[in-house]
DNA sequence: TTGTAAGCGTTATCAT
DNA sequence: ATGATAACGCTTACAA
């Protein structure tokens, strides 16, 4: 077996307790005994043991990370946001435990929470229902929601602007001459999604621009569907000549297909996408993307969460990030 | 507090043991007793608490993976790794635990070892030294290499197969009519460069061509480096009519690099990278490569832990895993 | 079939 | 300043 408190214990003749005083930093131990205790515990190697820790203390120093399935696609996202949370926790000790499909049941999910093998959770989601987060309160547990606002007043959530950016992206493409603008959608809107189409729409409602359906094409959340959405709005009569993709890789996506059809892009087409995912800056043209701060956006959740797990009681922390603009040559002003 | 085994016996009036052992679908318990005892279990909505049971069993259940930093910027290749991996643990109940910094120094990675939070290790490095291995064999602690192979005898790895794909790499490049050969290196070289190298020195000799030190550069592992690369091997002045990129990001920055000279691919300059990262396909023309599985190499490396950890006495696990030749645009035969 | 009791390795409370 | 002891929640010989 591995070396324990117990073993400094009898090299030393002193009690278990006095050792692990000494080890854990205590100030009612004499200096002497600590560097002994001290000596012999590296002479030793000895190291505590997280399972009896935990156990006694109730609380693990880990986090963990539950991912939507298909959000893990998005690599660049996925490893930019956990980059940035491991560092910002592995700064204070503590450590990132990895859930992909556990989620999936409220029933696993449950059961996740009662195991008590983390201290606390940051969900990577989709779509947050509000029957969940009801779940997490009731269970008093930790959490906070990742890149995605959500309408339950009492739930934590970092989220980038995504009003702002959208704005901004469309202010762009009108002040390029753009009016007819096409914008991919999802089946089912979640405040993402929603917060960018409502930037998109108010924005042409101010412009003066009537809202045209035709141009608003739905994409599911499967490789190759901003391929077909984007065919789908080349294939119009009047086709726009600006496509807003929902994210990068459905701009990607567009890419590919414009390119196919033999268009120019931005000349015939301009593009832009969201998220500022580096792929975006590999096509060419490069595609004008918004950017999110997202291993911020990782490393902050980590510390509201922190927050939250010493005092669970606090109100919510509900943080909106700012995002910017990046044009590329994907959306260069028209001659 | 929470629900807890006793809460259930005090409440049926049963031992500690008995519910326990109800609980693990143990034979020598009543058919009576328990489905009492998992009535109530759900009843109560009672979850077994993972620390506890770690200390009782010496068991975790969790798996840790181990980053260099500098890997996690491969956002790609870090993704569907994590994704195989990840899928395969859960397949069979365990987590992964994620520690990026932590295995900087042996001493926090003994420190990792001895805590026991994780019941193995999958060590993705850039280079592990036999020393870590020694190390890691003397702590009889579980553990396997990832992506890479390395010369201690006694560790188990996971690796692809780089000679032979940069082999028939290489192939296809001569067969197109290339002579000289660009290929970018990095300054220690580890196997994985070596492999990849020693393929690209054998085919030149073998096809007759003497090695020109000239047309081999280094690369650092930072943004940009390729490019760098790239321009140097551009501005010979008998230039290379073919660069061999040592990885897809490597390719990218080298692509770029070639735009802005105003050169074309492949007319002019043909590149080709390895090991399949998606983002290889979305450059244009999308970039030649050598595709590995990573996502099996995930899976695979858990399965493999799996084993080791079951028995650790075991001889060591050695597995190279075939790689495939994906020919695209950025290197079609010269006319 | 069920129960008793010990133990996993720590920390925290309360004496001394 | 140090020590005895209980407790964290579970599993598992062993006994009944």
């Amino acid at each position: 077996m591995s070396v324990t408190i117990e073993d400094i214990s009898k090299k030393l003749k002193l009690s278990t307790s006095t050792v692990s005083k000494a080890l854990n930093g205590y100030k009612d131990v004499s200096e002497k005994t600590r560097e002994l205790v001290m000596g012999t515990a590296k002479e030793l190697g000895y190291h505590p043991s997280a399972a009896a820790r935990n156990l006694r203390r109730q609380r693990t120093d880990k986090i963990g990370f539950v991912f939507n399935n298909s959000l893990m696609y998005i690599s660049d996202y996925f490893a930019e946001v956990i980059v940035g949370a491991t560092a910002a926790a592995e700064a204070v000790g503590n450590n990132i435990v990895l859930y992909i499909n556990e989620g999936d049941s409220p029933d696993s999910l449950i059961k996740l929470i009662r195991a008590k093998e983390v201290d606390g959770f940051v969900f990577v989601w989709n779509h947050v229902p509000d029957q969940i987060v009801d779940m997490l309160l009731d269970e008093k547990v930790p959490f906070v929601i990742l890149g995605r606002r959500v309408s339950h007043p009492e739930a934590s959530w970092i989220a980038p602007d995504n009003y702002s950016g959208a704005t901004e992206l469309m202010q762009h493409l009108l002040e390029a001459g753009h009016t007819r603008i096409g914008f991919t959608t999802r089946p089912s809107m979640g405040h993402t999604n929603q917060d960018r189409f409502d930037a998109y729409r108010d924005a042409l409602v101010q412009a003066g621009i009537e809202i045209d359906e035709d141009l608003i094409v739905e994409t599911k959340i499967e490789p190759f569907s901003g391929y077909h959405a984007a065919k789908k709005l080349l294939d119009l009569e009047d086709r726009p000549t600006a496509i807003f993709a929902f994210h990068d890789y459905v701009a990607i996506d567009a890419h590919q297909a414009i390119v196919e059809r033999g268009l120019k892009i931005p000349d015939d087409v301009a593009i832009v996408g969201f998220d500022g995912l580096s792929v975006s800056a590999f096509t060419t043209p490069p595609i004008t993307t918004v950017t999110q701060p997202l291993a911020e956006i990782g490393r902050e959740s980590i510390l509201m969460l922190l927050k939250r797990i010493a005092n669970n009681n606090l109100p919510p922390i509900q943080k909106t990030l700012p995002v910017e603009l990046e044009v590329r040559l994907s959306s260069q002003l028209k001659k």
